[in-house]
This record gives structure tokens, C-alpha cells and sequence, in this order.
DNA sequence: TTAACTGGTTTCCTTTAGTAAACCCATTAC
DNA sequence: GTAATGGGTTTACTAAAGGAAACCAGTTAA
């Protein structure tokens, strides 16, 4: 049985709106994506991502670090230092995640810089 | 006043901050980025939609379209056919998000194969 | 005339997200 | 002893998101 040209796409669509429904479900709330983007430039501690983020609270960050870390995406380590500190940094795995915070960064600084050409025009 | 290195990759990662957080309001809530995945493969009818996204509630895919024919991403035309369709579109706009659609759906293939392969494994 | 189809809106309800403020514990500094 | 710091948790609450089902309007086919 051989599938045609129509089959075929409409595989393609349909494995492609799984992985967004994916990879979407362990990203999702307001926090992840910020959080890894953070995240992404090194480890942080947790006043520091705090102080990052502007917004959050410390409920919001606490809960979303620990889905991220059941979701292998963080890595928490306490650290032995007087007071403890704590690091949180991302797994090879979280870091696997670039392309997709680069894609989202790099189309928002277009964003910023259409609007900002809008305002000047006015 | 010349900045130093330090400062200028905390400039960076400050609107790399700010790039995240305005893309992800524009698209925030469960549903705009499926939306849009399923547009990048072509204008389709509000039935069309619904069926392409399981799980979706009638009332919400018409307020997030309504959502996104306000920030321009997306296009909405009623057709003259009888019955009358209604063609959904992405913008110019909207699929300039393509890189983000992209890196989103090519992550969540890798994470499903990398869950396969796990199963298989046990 | 009754039913079905498209493209919704409305209502009512539940769940989740999110906030502020108080509290907790260990440590070290004053 | 009292405050400050780091890294949280708890409580109590509000706001927003989301879901199921009913409803509606125009058209057309049986």
C-alpha cells in the first residue's frame, strides 16, 4: 500500500503538531521559556534569577524550577558555602533547548525594532 | 565612558530578557502556537482548525484567532461560498515566526525519538 | 418542516496561575 | 539578643485560562 503526495504531507503535519504539543507541554506557563533563557547564559542562584526575572515571585520561581528539574531540563546543586547558596544551572539536555530560545529572542528584537521604526515614522 | 566586558553581556542578556518576554506575550496561553503551527501549512476554515487541534474548545480557538488578528499575525476571510467558510491565514507577520514554529517542532521530534529510545532500552 | 452544516457566542463552572505577605531555618555579623 | 542574608515554604486570596454544553443565525438539501 503506497501512500500519495497528500499522505505523505499530512504526516508530516501531523508529526510536526505532536512535537509542538510536546515540546510546548514541558514548557508551558508563563515562567519556562524565561527561566531557561536566563538560564542560559550560566548558572544562577536563586535571588539572582529572582532579581533576573522581573515579575516573579519567589512561589512561581520555586515551583517552576522544580518542574523543570522532573523534567531533566535543571540541574539544582546546594552549594557548602557560608550562608548555603544554591545553583541552578541547566542540563545538557535544557541546553538542547538554544535553537529554540534563540529563535525566540532573535524574532522578539526584530519585533522590538519594527515597532520601534513604527513609532519613529509617526 | 567606555563600558567594560562585563557590562556589555548584561546589556545583552538584558534584551535577550526583554526579546523572550515580549515574543512569549504575543503568543502566551496553551493554544497560539499550535494555531500558528497548523497555518504554516496553509490557510484553513475554523472546522478545519478545530479538527487539526485536539482538544480545542470552539470558544477558545475563536478568541485566541481574535487574539491573533489583533497583533496582526494572523488574517481572517469570510468566503462567499453556501455556506459561508472562513479562511484563517497567517500574516507576512505571522510567518515570519516560521524559525520559532521550526525550532519548536524540531525539538519536540528529538525529545520524542530520545523517548523511544528509552522505552526500548527497558 | 425538519435537519444538517459552518462559524461562531453565551453561560456556567472548574482548574490553574499568580500575588503579597508572613513565616521558617541556619549562619554570621553587630 | 537582634538583625541580615539566602533559599525557600505556607497561607490566603484574586485573576485568568480553560472546558462542556447549550444556543443562535443563515443557508440549503431531503
Amino acid at each position: 500500500m503506497q501512500k500519495d503526495k497528500e499522505d505523505r504531507s499530512q504526516d508530516a503535519c501531523a508529526h510536526h503538531h505532536l512535537a509542538i504539543r510536546d515540546t510546548m507541554e514541558l514548557l508551558s506557563g508563563k515562567w519556562k521559556i524565561r527561566i531557561i533563557g536566563s538560564l542560559s547564559f550560566g548558572p544562577k542562584r536563586f535571588m539572582e534569577l529572582k532579581g533576573y526575572i522581573d515579575g516573579i515571585a519567589a512561589k512561581m520561581l520555586s515551583k517552576e524550577l522544580q518542574d523543570l528539574e522532573t523534567n531533566g531540563l535543571v540541574n539544582r546543586t546546594v552549594l557548602q558555602t557560608k550562608p548555603i547558596t544554591v545553583e541552578y544551572k541547566l542540563t545538557p539536555y535544557g541546553y538542547s533547548l538554544q535553537p529554540v530560545i534563540d529563535a525566540i529572542s532573535d524574532w522578539g528584537m526584530q519585533h522590538r525594532n519594527k515597532m520601534i521604526a513604527h513609532l519613529k515614522k509617526a
